[in-house]
DNA sequence: CGCCAATTTGGACTTGTTCCAAACTACGCC
DNA sequence: GGCGTAGTTTGGAACAAGTCCAAATTGGCG
């Protein structure tokens, strides 16, 4: 389920970035398979492992440029981490608070049936609704 | 609105805490009035000015405990920061991308028509709502 | 090919939070 | 009312996530 036909060159350009080897190698971890949710660490380990030579530094600044240009969407959870969602599209989240495991729920698994006005002078830019869920004890 | 008519020093040894001064001055600050959203930084400084001699240590420290025994819930919105509110009744959140301003919404204000079924083994603990908002651009 | 702006990088730095061992204090007991 | 002790507080060290920076590298255009 690739996100687009688009080779990963062009998807970079089209957003103004150069297609450099970091980028894209970052860019095919994230973007050539299912929706992913990643932090920083993680995907930077990730690309080690698969060989690719980038630095954490490369990995966050990469991650905010995806999530600038809409790539990417940030995904509060965790107040001490920051995760990172390529679907873009909307939706909600699961969050397994044991594990940490977050997962994209289908959207239509999810009815808000009624919203607030936004207060006078402001636009809602997103609503985030996220279900945490534990083990059940027993 | 206070949240209860028990003397500070009853709520907190209810909840078996000893009624230390810092933890009553604490307490003081955050359930003397309205609902409050506050951060660490946040109550240190306002209990420093407010006369408190309470160290930074001592203020996490207070609202881990607070939130570990449910006088306060701890609000994820933005992931470099704790905010912990000291409504903990059922309600979802209004936040001010802009400004980092985070409000309450009543309850009524929001209807969750429909919610997945939680995973297999696994029960929900909390539902969280976050509209978050920006100043309308012009 | 060569140049220059964009990009990457290691390491220093910052910020939020936790840890720790020593000093302090609430409180039950006599 | 003093005492002892377990619970608490504290400053500072330690930690972790993330950003900054100046130097080195590199993509893309002429």
């Amino acid at each position: 389920m690739q996100r687009s036909d688009a080779p990963l060159p062009e998807i970079l350009k089209r957003h103004g970035m150069r297609p450099t080897r970091q980028r894209l190698a970052l860019a095919k971890l994230l973007f050539a398979g299912a929706n992913r949710h990643v932090s920083a660490e993680n995907l930077h380990e990730e690309a080690r492992r698969a060989g690719a030579r980038v630095s954490l530094a490369t990995v966050y600044n990469t991650l905010n440029q995806f999530t600038a240009v809409g790539l990417l969407r940030e995904v509060t959870v965790d107040s001490n981490r920051s995760y990172f969602d390529t679907n873009t599209t909307d939706h909600h989240h699961l969050y397994f608070q044991d594990t940490g495991r977050l997962e994209d729920l289908q959207p239509s698994a999810v009815r808000i049936g009624k919203l607030p006005d936004p207060p006078e002078g402001t636009t809602i830019s997103r609503v985030d609704l996220v279900i945490r869920v534990t083990a059940r004890p027993d």
